[in-house]
DNA sequence: CATCGTAGGCTTACGGCGTAAGGTCCATCA
DNA sequence: TGATGGACCTTACGCCGTAAGCCTACGATG
């Protein structure tokens, strides 16, 4: 509410007509929210106070909390594009290396805001394929036009395209599972709440933890994308 | 509200003192309640109503709302548990076999309740291993075991472990993504919402989306699933 | 400069939510 | 029979999402 009247709201592309709103605000203030304080803090009138407005001005560029959240999953993507973008170049023939670029920006990306990882899993299963963010569009058209680009057949393609999402996915989600249990503890055991899991009913899973907190990293990723794709291309082996 | 002071509250093994809940009775009252209406439509007062009861009797046996979700969890598991009991025997020798059964029979259960799926990625992240329900634990033990005993050194077996997870996890997510736009249209494309996709901006996956509308399958799964344990066990090529 | 249509933001209000705190009743058993 | 304590209920609070409608400063127009 604070008045900026000293500022003649001038029309900067990122402003809407009264220079306080827009959409990419909008949106950067939540992703900021939830980046900072996790998902479960989000709400409509949390990330209108921070903006100094009303719960309800938001509904003009983001029309409800699902098209918010829609909103941060294309921010996301946004990420992962200009990650794409200025990082490395495209080496035009290698299809292979083409994908590996994407799922690893895609990785990097999801370990920067680990708390939007649950949003990757919950709003594909909510939001219609043909409804989802532009952004989301466009890597998957790049990843889905690498695979034809290999060689496979239409029908394969697909295949591979859906292990490739798959295994992406999944490879992050197990990646940021919640292992630690008492962050305070000194010791390892304590710190993972190993004293809570009977040694005899899950030894084996008991021992493994302290390997399982590790992070998998880009080389599991990237081992996992081999074995896929190598199992879809038959001219592989 | 309803007087059933006809029954005498015989203490049956299903319910309280007072003849009316049980830990069984929310849980699988909160299941079917998901089932039939999805996550979203799951609150403490609806559960509480379809037991006649009001919201805070069921503290005592979820402990908020997010005990409850973990709750569908376990009662999720329990099914896989069953499922896996009852419907073949383990060929003991077989450690791939085995990984397959296991692994088909989450797939098979998650299909069978596609409004749980968003719970699989969430709580992973949300709740400590240690603290994760029995049901997941002996499950995820049942997984480690079998692939310890394939011959894979401690270490790559950690790693065959995650793969799996990841692997399984990610296949059910993406086989369970929202497709269908409009389920009242006639025409597929329309059914899909091609009309909201640009044919140049992406027009491959336009193309793939008819495709992609059809679930993996089974021996999509199992054949990834073999992929990914063919390049952690080096015995097998 | 005066006017006007409207985009942009505000107000109010409603019903639903999770849950903290404490009360009440009744099956049990001494 | 009377005490005990576990099972369930009542009340209340503060959050939430959002429908409906208002108000006003702005850019365009003359």
């Amino acid at each position: 509410m604070t008045n900026r009247s000293a500022e003649p709201a001038r029309r900067t592309g990122d402003r809407g007509r009264y220079g306080r709103l827009s959409r990419s605000r909008v949106l950067k203030t939540a992703f900021d929210l939830v980046d900072r304080e996790g998902l479960s803090a989000l709400s409509m009138r949390k990330v209108a106070a921070e903006l100094d407005v009303e719960a309800m001005s938001l509904y003009r560029y983001a029309n409800g909390k699902d098209a918010l959240l829609d909103g941060l999953v294309e921010v996301l993507y946004e990420h992962i594009e200009q990650e794409l973008a200025h990082c490395a170049p495209p080496p035009a023939t290698d299809w292979q290396a083409g994908l590996q670029r994407i799922v690893r920006a895609t990785y990097q990306v999801a370990l920067s805001h680990p708390q939007m990882a649950p949003l990757l899993a919950t709003r594909i299963l909510a939001v219609p394929m043909a409804r989802r963010p532009q952004a989301v569009l466009r890597t998957h058209e790049q990843v889905l036009t690498l695979l034809e680009q290999s060689g496979l057949d239409r029908q394969s393609a697909v295949h591979a395209y859906r292990a490739v999402t798959a295994w992406t996915l999944g490879f992050i989600l197990t990646d940021l599972q919640a292992m630690v249990d008492d962050p305070t503890a000194p010791e390892i055991g304590f710190r993972l709440g190993l004293q809570h899991m009977s040694a005899q009913e899950t030894p084996a899973l008991r021992t493994a933890a302290e390997r399982l907190a590790e992070p998998g990293g880009t080389l599991a990723l990237e081992t996992g994308l081999a074995a896929l794709l190598a199992s879809y291309s038959p001219t592989d082996r």
